[in-house]
DNA sequence: ATCAAAACAGGGATTTATACCGGGAAAAAC
DNA sequence: GTTTTTCCCGGTATAAATCCCTGTTTTGAT
């Protein structure tokens, strides 16, 4: 029962996802699809059978971890989401298993914890660890649910924390986006407040960890 | 003779050391070391003969990939270094090279690229794709050899720095470094002027990009 | 159709950040 | 010893960022 589970990939680094792909086949399971980023997966979930299993990098390229993972829960919800990423960030967390995914492993974890993680998924339908329990606990603990930057930032706020990490000017950047510079002030008050910071540098480096931006 | 060539890898992220690990064997050549930074590296050269080859990541926690590399070229001068890093950014290339690598390529490259790689720094003492000889080159035009940042700051300026990624102002960078607020706008200009930024945002930025502080 | 909320925009004030000027003390180089 | 360099500190001026208050338009819900 627990042999032989199709598996998909997805993640932009081709080497490591092949090597991600010898070590599922090692652990005796089978990799069906391998993509590159969101996009990719859909693409191929046209002339493939969907898999069992889906690991899922967060930080892509085209489409990222976060919105392939809503697409799977809206298309295909019965695929069992796994997130695979490098860094054990509160919020990248509770953002990939609101979007769907039953279990969340980092990059640094060992082949026997990425079987048992695989396994899980399927039989339990979920896997925890004590860091994604932990983290989800001091979640609740610390404030109001809503601190995910999904639901907290709208498509303009996000456009403008992307300019606002460089070396434009606030006029600049007003321009660009075809608003007054007022209005540029009520964007960034309003992350000011939403993101509990209270400079413009508070706002970069914000964005930098929740990968709002890359570096 | 290109034939089981031994292979060091250096990564701290266990599953993609595994992965990458699998795929080496698979394209004929034997990993004798697994390390998960510079450090571990170190301590298990004591017990084993030194690899042909080093696949070096560079950001690791404890000892990173651009001391590692300079301890290998000070220690053992004919072990062959290839970077193998996720982002093409351009100093960190030449700050790997500096240090000694023989290569440099991107985890998003393919089996067979690896192949040629480790295969050519062990034949051809090196490897170069056109992304790195091309960062090189414009790395040359655009300015003088000193842009490196070990050389480049003294640690009062990479101390300022690090607290210029931060929501404090000048002043109380002032204060915490127990210099005058003009001392401090003089570290600042003379960032500016170094790194080629106009702004505090491009210190942050510039910051960490190279790792000088962790987000 | 109406009301409430949100987005957008403006004026004006204060605080920070940036830029340019120069000078003195200590350390390093000659 | 002198010279040069480096580091530290000061004044002043301008630009940018931050903050507060207000009003209009647009949007959305009822």
């Amino acid at each position: 029962m627990l042999e032989n589970i199709t598996v998909a990939l997805v993640d932009d680094h081709v080497l490591l996802r092949n090597g991600l792909a010898e070590l599922v086949r090692n652990i005796g399971h089978q990799v069906t699809i391998e993509a590159s980023n969101g996009h990719d997966l859909i693409a191929r979930l046209q002339q493939t059978a969907p898999p069992q299993v889906v690991l899922m990098d967060i930080n892509m390229p085209e489409m990222d971890g976060y919105e392939a993972s809503l697409w799977l829960k809206d298309n295909y919800p019965d695929v069992k989401v796994l997130a695979l990423s490098m860094y054990d960030n509160e919020n990248a967390i509770i953002r990939m298993l609101r979007n769907g995914a039953r279990g969340y492993i980092l990059k640094d974890s060992d082949t026997p914890e990425l079987k048992a993680a695989i396994e899980a998924v399927l039989t339990k339908g979920f896997y925890y660890t004590e860091m994604v329990t932990g983290k989800l606990i001091h979640s609740i603990h610390a404030g109001d649910e809503e601190n995910s930057p999904n639901k907290l930032l709208n498509a303009r706020e996000r456009e403008f924390l992307k300019l606002a990490c460089s070396e434009k000017t606030y006029k600049e950047i007003a321009a660009m986006m075809h608003v007054s510079p007022r209005t540029i002030d009520g964007y960034r008050d309003a992350l000011f407040e939403k993101l509990k910071v209270k400079t413009r540098v508070g706002l970069a480096i914000y964005a930098i960890k929740q990968n709002i931006v890359h570096v």
